[in-house]
DNA sequence: CAAAAGCGATGCAAAAAATGCACCGGACGA
DNA sequence: TCGTCCGGTGCATTTTTTGCATCGCTTTTG
């Protein structure tokens, strides 16, 4: 979309930081680029960037305007969406930045299910944490954000919300596994992987050892849930994650248990959007579809 | 703002209803007006007017695209009007479509009240019948609308609602001047002169003479509610209007009394925006001293 | 029923706009 | 203090847009 083409340099130099290296990145001169800026604001009425002696930066002007082209842009292509839908044909892409418990078994499920009616649509997955997330959404580069506990929830909507209790995850034998359920201090009596502290898991059980008084003394620290996973089956560990995510398999050798509400209440694992925002025809459908299969986890 | 030059060519186009005539108001050839049209609809990816033999005309991809460029330039205007005022001067333009009620007495007095505090504004004021007005809502024609009675009140967003009685206007010494209130059947006794079907003061007479079962026989119609008050000072005939754009002085000669609720229920006048819409600080500003002075009328 | 008028589309040359290149002056870091 | 990186600018070049003339078609007009 040609008439777009100075805001795509414009966010190309507030990536870059420069204009040469914007330049740079893009195939055109900084002598040319410079002056494509230099119109525009005075067209604009303003300076959007303010010029520091290693480059350029973005002034508050500047963000609302690029605020304003990024709204823009994803206006356009709902309407362009809009447009295949008129003429029969499905198309479209959805993008969504989701929690990493939504990776292994629910979205591909969940996507591969929408493509066998509208094989027209594809589809990109990115994995993110809450707060990276919602800031996906507020600069439009996701249509949809599933996400376990965000955390600011402005501009964020919520379409559909779903409670999930945080499960341990330990290997077959372990003195644990012989429990229906248990409690949040047995699991600090043992050796105990957790996620970062930007994960809603993380957030939770914090709370809950700080109410109870009791530290979490973690043996090890990831970002990654597959690798936590893993980990509980080579040592007597305790991992935690929510059940979306899990999908026990008698081979895998690993049991799955709840943990007692008691100690840690259930958080909520929320579909949302930008606020206020229209989606494309194809995302909106697809996220229906989302809050369908979610209903069957209430 | 040239990279919305080539909406502001389609604009053109839609009004003029053909290509040749768009570019002669424009002043551009036809060739290259043409050709801008089937380069943006060939990066568009769909067609946007249908050729028909006797010129263009918008197919229903077409309406989704002007919606949505209406709606980026007002968005662009609103990024404008903040960036202006980030820099402290208060500065803008306000763009009201009213009913004429408003157009005497109360309006004016409000923006002469708001410009003494911000005289960088300025305002557009149009007079619109209260489908008219909502209809410059939905193209982003006016920021603001400030009607007696809407019709649609889909996209209509209501900022502030106040009820007003319709009042009956007629010379002193008319035989319904001693009474402190009038019934409706009285003033169907007399000569009436009344607004035409546009407008909310007509629809609630006739809702209410349907009720009574006693026709509306009005003497002349007019779309001036201005020709109206001057009209009953030459003949013991009855005009009707609502309080807020009244304002009787003793040297006119006019008494002005309320038609007894019993007969004619109390309309709504209601401030309104576009649905959804962000409006620009000085219009949002603006309303919000709208709304203010209209709690007088409550 | 034929001529005229109005429409959108297109080839081609002219005009306008955007770009690339070379270079300036200033700020910063080694 | 020298080298480097920055944004800005004058000028020639390339690309894009525009205007003019004209075609083929349909509707209107006489």
């Amino acid at each position: 979309m040609k008439h777009l083409q100075t805001f795509r340099y414009i966010e190309g130099v507030v990536r870059a930081g420069s204009i040469r290296k914007a330049a740079d990145d893009m195939n055109i001169t900084a002598s040319a680029l410079n002056r494509r800026i230099q119109r525009f604001e005075e067209e604009f009425g303003s300076e959007i960037f303010e010029r520091l002696p290693r480059g350029v930066r973005l002034n508050p002007a500047g963000e609302l305007l690029v605020q304003h082209f990024r709204a823009q842009e994803s206006d356009l292509r709902r309407v362009q969406s809009q447009v295949a839908d008129l003429s029969g044909e499905r198309r479209g892409h959805v993008s969504v930045a989701c929690s990493q418990a939504l990776i292994p078994y629910f979205l591909p499920r969940q996507i591969a299910a929408y493509r066998t009616h509208h094989p027209g649509v594809s589809f990109s997955v990115t994995v993110r944490d809450r707060e990276a997330a919602e800031r996906d959404l507020a600069t439009f580069s996701s249509d949809l954000a599933l996400v376990f506990e965000p955390v600011h929830l402005v501009d964020f909507e919520v379409l559909m919300a779903v409670p999930q209790i945080i499960h341990v995850l330990i290997r077959e034998g372990h003195p644990l596994a012989n429990r229906e359920e248990v409690r949040l201090r047995d699991c600090l009596d043992h050796p105990h992987v957790l996620p970062t502290r930007h994960y809603g898991v993380r957030a939770l059980l914090e709370d809950a050892a700080t109410r109870g008084s009791r530290p979490l003394r973690p043996i090890a620290e990831s970002d990654s849930f597959d690798f936590m996973r893993h980990y509980v089956a080579h040592e007597d560990a305790v991992a935690f994650q929510i059940p979306i995510g899990l999908q026990p398999r008698p081979e895998d050798g690993l049991a799955v248990r709840p943990i007692s509400t008691r100690d840690v209440p259930a958080g909520s694992l929320l579909l949302g959007q930008m606020r206020g925002r229209t989606l494309p025809v194809a995302s909106a459908r697809f996220a229906q579809g989302l809050a369908k299969a979610l209903e069957a986890f209430r």
